[in-house]
DNA sequence: CATTTAAACGGACCTCGGTCCGGATGGATC
DNA sequence: GATCCATCCGGACCGAGGTCCGTTTAAATG
């Protein structure tokens, strides 16, 4: 099964799907889709607001990101807001997407081992590193945007990463039930879980990485790299 | 390392502890201590407190359980609630501190193979097992009481579970990085993952059993039960 | 241009978690 | 039983997220 197609496939809705599909070419599978075309005024205030919330992060972090400071901050009413983000996990979301697109790009086109071409062990181990590195530098908003428990899980973001891992252990221990191990490879990415080891505990990110190699290694049954 | 010991000396503030510590005994290792002894309208007050929001629960789900609702149902003041259980998060899980506690007394005195007597391994395996029951019980009300994301791994419940898988791993891979591979072994039955397996993807708990078997067996080596 | 309309705007308004503080009260002390 | 004080009580108050709706405006059409 090709990439794109599994990708596509897997991704859709709670049950899970069945439509063949069609082809590839589909890069930004899980991303919040372009609101197709903004009026121009919006689209002003768009920016407006991202660059807006960008310098309240910068100033007061994540914790100092008030809908109405925002909204003052960029001269647009509240439910400007609300109307164009959703709520605020969706601007923090906005605020965190570019990080999130290059992330997926790399991972289904950019250079191996993260890109394909490596082996999909090689392949896992650097995808755990690029999101620990990724989660460290920007820990703060990723705790702040993520929703309430119960949908953080149906994320688009979240289950392209999941489905990127799902697939690589179908080709790494294809008689087990990848979903889940699939599911338990992330829960150590979890933003929650790298605040917890790294800030709370001290733990170096060396040391976290060294965790994810060895628990990938366990999972897929390889031995620990040379 | 007797268990007591270990569990005392590992649950601790962030920094890791060193103090060896002198004995056992101390079975409510991470539970909210009872609070001493509460003036007879207070204690009244708490009680009134938990039965309303039990009700509550009952009738209207958790998300129906709002603090001044409580306090109404209660009749008592707004305040009255906050300063008996905090916050929010405080009240809910007071809720659920009765099957807390049950679970811990199992864990640490019950009959095998989830308290002493059984293997490390099947003790294990009878954890997540039992673990994700409770969580399928309660799962509305668990999602409800988790704190903000940067904290709740600090919560003294989970953490005493988390130091219990740490203490079962030790016996079974004393080499591996265990506080890291307990990290990974709980992310899988983190209530928003179970929340999201089985409630939106519509997975069998049966099939998460059987997950958490095979996760168990891979991370520890040990091969599958027979 | 004039017209039209879907889309965007803004801020009043609502709810809910959480704080504060002046007043009431349980219970220990004498 | 009178006194005293730590504790508790209650509800006014505040801030922040989120909703609503009457008004404005971009831009497509003729």
């Amino acid at each position: 099964m090709l990439y794109a197609e599994f990708m596509s496939t897997s991704l859709p809705p709670l049950p899970p799907p069945e439509e063949p599909m069609g082809e590839p070419e589909l890069l930004e599978i899980g991303l919040a889709e372009e609101e197709p075309c903004l009026r121009a005024d919006a689209a002003r205030n768009r920016a407006r607001l991202l660059e807006a919330a960008g310098r309240l992060v910068a100033e007061h972090g994540a914790a100092g990101v008030t809908m109405e400071a925002v909204a003052a901050a960029a001269s647009v009413g509240k439910g400007t807001v609300f109307r164009r983000f959703g709520d605020r996990t969706g601007l923090l979301t906005a605020l965190l997407d570019h990080s999130a697109r290059q992330l997926q790009a790399d991972l289904i086109g950019g250079p191996p081992p993260l890109g394909p071409g490596a082996p999909s062990v090689e392949r896992l181990r650097a995808f755990g590193a690029a999101v620990l590195r990724r989660s460290a530098e920007q820990l703060d908003l990723q705790l702040a945007a993520q929703p309430e428990p119960a949908r953080k899980l149906d994320h688009p973001t979240v289950r392209v990463l999941t489905s990127h891992v799902t697939y690589l252990l179908r080709d790494l221990v294809p008689d087990a039930d990848c979903e889940l191990q699939a599911q338990a490879l992330m829960g150590f990415l979890d933003p929650a879980v790298v605040h917890h080891l790294h800030k709370r505990c001290g733990m170096s990110l060396d040391r976290l990485e060294s965790g994810w190699i060895d628990l990938v290694a366990r999972v897929t049954g390889t031995g620990r790299p040379a």
